[in-house]
RNA sequence: GCCCCCAUCGUCUAGCGGCCUAGGACACCGCCCUUUCAAGGCGGCGGCACGGGUUCGAAUCCCGUUGGGGGCACCA
């Protein structure tokens, strides 16, 4: 009933469908895209699969390819020349240009009474009105009506015989019974002779539905070849599919002046196609990782966790996989929560409790250990060789120590923090010392220490 | 060149003739909280492209200007 291009319309489509308890039909226009970059597709699937949308969803059909079809495309060529709408043209294109004077103007429709018959290196030209206008449907910009004068007599199938794809396009979408056409503003100005072509091969037509393109901020339409733009892509980055929906639905749609961030379902029921703003969007990562961290700290720890999985093993993780700990990680894993915008960020917070050997981040230790940071650390490793080992003692310990050096908590456990955790931010620090354990902080205390001696 | 589309804070949007002194979200900037960084709380900055109409009344309707974008293949 549906058919869809990119991700954000098969999210539109995928909506209006089910508003409309009708089929969804995902295919792929775009053959080099399928072929080149299958992730493109397969990005899309797993982004619906994460709303629920499964391929075995009884409104989900395909992914379907144009080329799938092609005998059937060669067959309503060959009937709309039988029925005279259409007719084969010799005409080369300076042949064209030398007769109209210009490379602007479209065909002349030169070989329209000729009564050229099929033979290699003809092509099919489909004859268009001169006269009148034709008006398409559109249900986002109202019912654009495009002058048949400027519409020249385009081509059906090529010298060889093969369709092109504004044709296989219109014949794919009638053998599946599409009746609504949800794609991206870049197919507008095709829609009125894919509009005709419906009209000559089954008397109606669809429901057209144009939306506005994503652009850069160059304010360009994203490119597959210059902007990043696969769904996988963001993905494998740490963006959770919900939120990447969650951030489209609302690219070109708002709710009102409810909350922006809900569920899919919410979103749907809201939802209608009519509202759909009708300017380019321009895609905002920022608000899409923002979007993300909420999504990221909404999530029950044990689905956190698991989230997480990815990034805790090769090639991410810089510890050797023995030396990892899922336990610990688990409960280290809520300190870090509230603290990722990107899935792939846990890494870097949790890597000390796993590493044989610190690495000090060089720009965190200019920072940190400043002249008097040797003699804190020292009188901290001596009281932590009998300290507690809670994160609570832990703390009063350095506070005490702090307040000898006339410092406050804030800076007294700067140089700790990098000492043990390598880096300036980071996870509390007295917990992570807990996790850490009395025997491998104080290893690092020492390592510091001596760095700090060679120096 | 021709055809089409579009125009509200930096960005995404709400608004569909009076509820607008234009609302929300992201970003940004303060303050609070605080063991770093986040998170959270409170506050701030900031917009109807321009010019004509229509109307008692226009961000909202009409026309024009300007500015963006897209499409015009024997590509998909």
């Amino acid at each position: 009933m549906f058919h869809v291009g990119g991700a954000r319309s098969a999210l539109y489509n995928w909506a209006v469908a089910r508003q409309a308890g009708g089929r969804f039909v995902l295919r792929v226009e775009d053959t080099d895209t399928a072929r080149n970059r299958p992730e493109w597709t397969e990005g899309i699937i797993s982004a619906l699969a994460a709303i629920g949308i499964n391929a075995s969803d009884p409104a989900f059909e395909g992914p379907y390819f144009q080329s799938q079809n092609a005998a059937r495309h060669r067959k309503a060529a060959l009937e709309l020349y039988a029925a005279g709408r259409a007719y084969y043209c010799d005409c080369t294109r300076e042949q064209v240009k030398e007769r109209t004077g210009s490379e602007h103007l479209g065909y002349d429709g030169f070989c329209r009474e000729r009564g050229l018959l099929f033979a290699e290196g003809r092509a099919l030209r489909f004859q268009t009105p001169d006269e009148g206008e034709t008006l398409v449907v559109d249900l986002i910009r109202g019912k654009p009506t495009f002058p048949n004068n400027a519409i020249e007599d385009f081509v059906i199938a090529r010298g060889d015989g093969s369709p092109v794809f504004l044709l296989a396009n219109v014949v794919d979408d009638l053998d599946e019974g599409i009746t609504h056409v949800i794609r991206g503003e870049e197919h507008l100005s095709n829609t009125p002779k894919q509009q005709l072509l419906w009209e000559a091969l089954a008397g109606t037509a669809p429901v057209w539905a144009h939306l506005p393109v994503i652009v850069n901020e160059k304010r360009q339409k994203l490119s597959k070849r210059r902007d990043k733009v696969a769904l996988e892509d963001y993905l494998a980055e740490g963006y959770l599919p919900e939120a990447m929906v969650n951030y489209l639905m609302l690219l070109g749609w708002g709710p009102g002046d409810d909350q922006e961030i809900m569920p899919y379902a919410e979103m749907e029921r809201l939802f209608r196609i009519e509202d759909v703003n009708s300017s380019s969007a321009f895609f905002d990562v920022k608000k899409l990782t923002a979007f993300n961290g909420e999504y990221i700290r909404a999530l029950p720890a044990e689905e956190f966790i698991a989230a997480c999985e990815p990034w805790l093993a090769a090639p991410y993780a810089p510890w050797r996989p023995e030396s990892f700990d899922a336990s610990v990680f688990a409960q280290a894993a809520p300190l870090a929560q509230t603290r990722l915008a990107l899935l792939s960020e846990i890494t870097a917070y949790v890597d000390f409790l796993f590493l044989d050997e610190q690495i000090f981040d060089e720009a965190s230790w200019a920072k940190a250990m400043k002249p008097g940071a040797a003699e804190l650390l020292c009188e901290v490793r001596e009281a932590y060789g009998s300290a507690a080992w809670r994160a609570d003692d832990l703390k009063d310990v350095l506070a005490a120590v702090g307040e000898r050096h006339g410092l406050k908590l804030g800076k007294a456990q700067a140089p700790v923090r990098v000492a043990v955790t390598g880096r300036t931010v980071g996870l509390p620090l007295f917990e992570s010392l807990e996790l850490l354990g009395r025997e491998r902080t104080l290893e690092r205390l020492d390592a510091a220490l001596r760095r700090l001696a060679e120096a």
